[in-house]
DNA sequence: GCAAAAGTGTTCGGATTACACCCATGT
DNA sequence: ACATGGGTGTAATCCGAACACTTTTGC
């Protein structure tokens, strides 16, 4: 079979924009970066796509090289392409969000890269156009998660609804209702109360949930209203 | 500077699921492909990416060169790069979904491809992976029009509020309450009602309403519920 | 006993639905 | 006059928000 003739080819990326959540505030996992241009300066985890590999290979890939952490939720996110986005040459970039439970993280940090969690409020410059894939997830998150369970994935197997509610919390920058909150949460059948509890923040403490697997497979596409009032909001 | 070295180039194209409205139902715009591979096949209308092109400047270039129409509708959808996807050689493609009023359309055919409008029902075969792009520019159109005022642009820019409902309807496949779609719609207050109405259709005749513009931008974000019960629906 | 956080119950108002009724007009 | 589709009104219902109250337990 012929080729396709005098066509433009082009470098395609994989990026990542890798978010956590520490049980106060959202962090973004950041590498120093290794080679140039931009030698040394803050960058999202990335990197070529290879000869015989998909987009979602490749981010799983880079996700595990940086975090040996594999069956994470990943999404693609946006594919970049305006021709100066990289000087050195033309490079496509196409955009993942991942979002991790810190605490599992933290035990398995590769220690081949720079890396560094920052805070999500407070970000340093990232190379070319990676704040704006930073943004652009982030609005992505806030849009997602008003209506479907994924912020689940950044907390432990084992959570209380006050923890999940200061994640809320944090993402929208509005504080809610605690009985409301745990009501509307409660109600989406999408947790199991274990016996333990958490008495860290409390002397009555907190019952420990843990997600139903199957309902939370069959809701993960419905709207569900978690946040109150969300015109307001987002 | 230097360039990367050892890294796979890959071909890139912009695909477009160009998408319309009748009156009655849901239609795409494909084209008969006019090179190898496949050619002759159905195929959506697409392009590469050229040296100095964004992602959406390719798009509306390759919007325009079939359509006629600038300003249209157009969003990425996805990008798509399974190795296997082009039996030629690796091309990845960026796929974008737009929507047309058909009637604007209808008069400035360009005459250069060979394209139709098949009915969303019952889809030819596609070549490579865009029936894929179709079904995922249908489910995306189904969610995102749920909750923001998008369909409008399939609509000519006088239309009346039982079309705007045969339109919700022939995309959701239900039907709605008449009188309660009528009012869930002027409550949003994104519409100017004209003098004019349309009697094709009854002897009463319907009115004609415009969009507000203003309005519109201002709504264009915001959580609109417009269809009763969605999680029923999607 | 008290403070502090977790969890349950109750009320209120607005939105949504379902459905009855009126309107305009071409035949 | 009457059939047909367009449009308005209204009662019943549901759901979310607001907020009072109870529960637990370490100090």
């Amino acid at each position: 079979m012929n080729k396709y003739e005098n066509q433009t080819k082009m470098l395609v990326a994989v990026d990542c924009v890798i978010v956590g959540f520490n049980g106060t505030e959202m962090k973004l996992l950041v590498i120093k970066r290794g080679f140039e241009p931009e030698k040394g300066k803050w960058s999202l985890m990335g990197g070529f796509v290879q000869e015989n590999e998909s987009f979602s290979r490749a981010a799983n890939r880079i996700l595990y090289s940086l975090t040996g952490l594999r069956g994470i939720y990943l999404e693609q996110l946006h594919a970049y392409g305006n021709p100066e986005r990289d000087p050195v040459e033309r490079t496509i970039s196409v955009a993942y969000f991942a979002l991790v439970d810190i605490t599992q993280y933290e035990r398995q940090l590769s220690k081949d890269y720079k890396a560094e969690w920052k805070s999500l409020k407070n970000l340093p410059d990232l190379i070319f156009d990676h704040n704006r894939m930073v943004d652009k997830a982030r609005q992505e998150i806030k849009y997602k998660a008003a209506n479907h369970p994924i912020l689940f994935e950044l907390l432990p197997d084992k959570f209380t609804i006050p923890q999940l509610q200061n994640l809320y919390e944090s993402i929208y920058e509005v504080e809610f209702d605690r009985r409301n909150f745990s009501r509307k949460v409660l109600s989406t059948k999408l947790l199991i109360k274990t016996a333990e509890k958490d008495k860290s923040n409390s002397k009555k403490g907190a019952y420990y949930y843990k997600l139903d697997n199957e309902r939370y497979a069959e809701k993960f596409r419905a709207f569900l209203s978690i946040i109150p009032n969300p015109d307001k909001i987002i």
